[in-house]
DNA sequence: CCATTATTTCGATCAAATTGGAAATATGGA
DNA sequence: TCCATATTTCCAATTTGATCGAAATAATGG
C-alpha cells in the first residue's frame, strides 16, 4: 500500500462513527450487511450513514454488492491488511514490530514459512 | 489500547504532514530528531509544524524532550504497536488476520522506497 | 543583562468535514 | 401502474482542521 492509499484509509478510519461501521462490517464477516442493517446498529440516520459509507468506500476499505433492494456493505480484509503492513513498516523501519509481537498475536505461522 | 486512543492516533496519522514526521521520526529511531530539523528536512514552517507535533504528541504517538535549547521529539514505538495490534483485533475480529498474514510475516519486505 | 538561536503561542484566514431534513432515485411486489 | 421500502443525492448550516506571519517565550553563551 502506498502513502496516498494509506493517508486515506487512515482518514477514513479516523472518525467516531465511520469506525463504529467498520467493526460492525469486520464483525459481520464476508457477507457484509445491508445499509439500514447497519444504520439501525448504530443510530445513524440514513443521509450520514450514506455519507461515511461512501467515504469508506473511497477509501477502499468497504465494498458494496446490490442484493434485491438492499445494499450490502462489507469490510475489505486485504486493504485492511494493507494498511497494516503499511504502519508495521512505518512503526518498524521494515523490520520486525520492536520489543512485542502481540499485535500480531498468537498465531499464524502456518507451519514454518509456508508463506502464501 | 482503547477506541478513544485509536481515534486519536488514527486522526493524527491521517495527515500528510504528520504521517511525514512521524515516518521521519521512525526512521530516526529512539533518539528522535530536534523541531527543527524536522522542519527542515520536510520544509515546515515553525509555527505549522508545531501545531503538527503537537497532535502527534497529544495522540500519544511521540515523546519530547528538553535537550540544550533543543526540543527533540521521538517516535512511540509501544503506542505505535498498539495501534497495530488495535487494528489487527477490527481487522481480524480478534483471530487470526485473514488470508495472507504478509503483515506479521516473515518479513522483510525490502519494498523500495521503505525508506525515507 | 544582551544577543542569538530554538520553539511555541496568538490570531486571522481559508479549506474541508460532518450533519440531517427534504427530495430524488431505485427496486420489487401487488 | 401504483405503492412501500431502501438508499442516495442535494443542500445549507455548523463545526473542525490547517496554514503561517508576527510576536512571545525559553535557553545559552558572551
Amino acid at each position: 500500500m502506498e502513502t496516498t492509499a494509506a493517508l486515506k484509509a487512515l482518514g477514513a478510519l479516523a472518525q467516531e462513527t465511520r469506525l463504529g461501521i467498520f467493526r460492525r462490517l469486520v464483525q459481520a464477516g464476508p457477507g457484509g450487511l445491508a445499509a439500514g442493517a447497519i444504520g439501525e446498529a448504530l443510530d445513524v440516520p440514513a443521509p450520514t450513514l450514506s455519507f461515511h459509507l461512501a467515504q469508506l468506500a473511497n477509501a477502499g476499505l468497504v465494498r458494496s454488492r446490490q442484493e434485491g433492494r438492499f445494499v450490502f456493505y462489507s469490510a475489505d480484509f486485504d486493504a485492511m491488511n494493507g494498511l497494516v503492513g503499511f504502519l508495521t513498516e512505518n512503526c518498524c523501519g521494515g523490520n520486525l514490530c520492536a520489543p512485542q509481537a502481540a499485535a500480531c498475536g498468537p498465531t499464524i505461522t502456518t507451519r514454518k514459512g509456508t508463506k502464501r
